[in-house]
DNA sequence: CTGAAAGCGCTTACAG
DNA sequence: CTGAAAGCGCTTACAG
């Protein structure tokens, strides 16, 4: 910026008014800096004026995930880059692998990094650290997970809601044994799940049967186990909700291997690709990341642009229940019905 | 910094030399600097700290992908920053959806945030700007496309190579008429994958025929369409080879839809979601995308380390032949076949 | 409309 | 082992 100035004749502060288009320059003045700039090849250096200018310009925005790599938390990135793009904001991330080292470690480089504001997807135990960088001023949203007592604004999914209308969906088609497949339940978003369930069968006098609440498979392989023990055990379920899309891959490998697909409805959480082209086509409750994260971006910009505010918000997007074959599958052997037994 | 130095009653010096690690500083002094640091809730500000010391620390890494939320480029952005992080760097990215004035745009911001070195995926058009910063000292190394004029590293699959193989493995099976569903030639991928497709024919004798080469049908829609065409024309083709995701996405869809999946030989480029549980499962080519990352990673840490070096190094990551059902159909009615007709 | 001075929070030589 | 000075590239008041 000395160089140009030199240049150009004219002083720093000269400099710096053409390069942020202020007012008050003449005509002349202008057109001798920029000159000056495009023959040297100057750029301006964001983090000197970042450090100079007043604090938080809400240019660099902080998103902490589980794993980049994941459909879920990439559209999350994608929502929150397209509603922050529009202020001009970069995003800097990183995965956690829900390593709760990793996640503090990564939350103080971003701090250290002075990002305006923080994302944090998927929340695995960094509480302390957040409250004290909430207190500090800096706006964190958290997305998909609620934080034990640290005050922020969260966007997350109607887990409980959307998983009861699905199993009373499946109570409605007369399944008595509905067998629920879940996650982790020290995750939040798991324990909701299996709540949902469970509030579907209390409404609709179902058959609470811990013997069909298998929880902790969280993954392809388990899940894949799970199916089939509970559909070769007695008593077998004639419908399965998978509470995650990794189960549902699972529960749907087990099912084809047993021949048992079509027999056997399922209604999975999460969307999960090619649910329309496979055989039969998969009923899910899909969440909408991309949406979720246009609205952390908007929580996080309405912090930015608004800072007195302080108590936080609560923000939960609605899943969509999508019928497809496997959900409409119907008892092999219809249970007798009393009246009222299957309806809310 | 300022405060600790005063609260620890040592100079700023001395306070850098803590939070640094250095050598020379007595226990004592030390500890009461350790202790003022977290009395006061203080934390070094990189951006001061990136500004004063000496250039390219590697610290901050910019990203310049397509889309964010496409899976290919979150796995390339994934390997990216598992290479990366080893050094401790962070990673900035941002999306074009493939606009070359947002690539541009994106491009700038990232060298005026004066990032240690640059990562492009799927380049459009950028070749003037990132020539000049290359030429500028900045480490630039291009994923998954060539950069015309622009002497910078490479990381690709090996596009035209795979393709051949497929083909061949077709033309192997006794397939005749095999037709080639591609996208935007003005893509370099996308015209390699045609090169191969056509030195497999050319080296099996086989035929080309140009009604069989159907290119610029990059979405889904446009891919069933194309297929539902070719299946209802006179002298069908008895394979298909598809050239991207989202086209053997498309050409499933209509195979399903026509009944003909169990006749039609299909193989696909890039691997799809649930392409074992379908039925039948699709042969497809994988490429690699988070090795792919891992290698522009790498090639960006030894730009970093070694600056002396200055011709670009190329870097192929080999797709894998994965062969599943749909790629072992042979043709319903073989053709008669003349000794070394179809085997090269 | 234009500019000289001080400062953002750190580090680099250079002295002691 | 410790520190005072100058500087990284910019911006903010404050004068003219």
């Amino acid at each position: 910026m000395g160089d140009v100035a030199a240049r150009a004749g004219v002083s720093l502060k000269s400099v710096s008014r053409v390069v942020n288009a202020e007012q008050h320059v003449s005509a002349d003045l202008a057109e001798r800096v920029r000159r000056a700039i495009t023959e040297l090849g100057y750029r301006p250096d964001r983090r000197a004026r970042d450090l100079a200018a007043a604090p938080a310009s809400g240019r660099l925005i902080g998103y902490v995930q589980v794993d980049a790599a994941n459909l879920f938390f990439a559209a999350v990135y994608r929502g929150l880059e397209d509603t922050t793009r529009t202020r001009g904001s970069l995003i800097i991330a990183g995965s956690t692998d829900a390593d709760p080292e990793r996640e503090t470690a990564l939350i103080e480089t971003l701090i250290e990094s002075r990002v305006d504001g923080l994302v944090i997807a998927a929340a695995e135990g960094s509480d302390e650290l957040l409250r004290r960088e909430i207190a500090h001023g800096t706006p964190v949203v958290c997305v998909d997970r609620l934080l034990a007592n640290a005050p922020c604004d969260t966007v997350v999914s109607s887990n409980r809601d959307s998983t009861r209308a699905a199993v009373v969906h499946l109570r409605e088609l007369g399944h008595a044994r509905i067998a629920f497949l879940g996650g982790d339940q020290r995750v939040w978003t798991a324990t909701e799940r299996l709540a949902g369930y469970r509030e579907a069968l209390h409404n609709t006098a179902g058959e609470l049967d811990p013997d069909l609440e298998i929880v902790d498979v969280g993954d392809v392989a388990r899940a894949t186990q799970a199916t089939r023990r509970l559909l070769t055990a007695q008593r077998a379920p004639t419908a399965i909700f998978t509470a995650q899309d990794r189960i549902t891959t699972g529960t749907i490998t087990a099912l084809h291997e047993l021949g048992r697909q079509y027999d056997v409805a399922l209604f999975g959480f999460d969307e999960i690709p090619f649910s329309e082209q496979l055989n039969p086509s998969v009923s899910v409750v899909a969440q909408d990341p991309y949406e979720m994260g246009r609205r952390a971006g908007q929580l996080l910009l309405n912090r930015l642009s608004d800072r007195s505010s302080t108590t936080p918000v609560q923000t939960v997007v609605e899943a969509t229940l999508r019928h497809r074959q496997s959900g409409q599958i119907v008892p092999l052997a219809p249970q007798p019905r009393t009246e009222g037994d299957d309806r809310c």
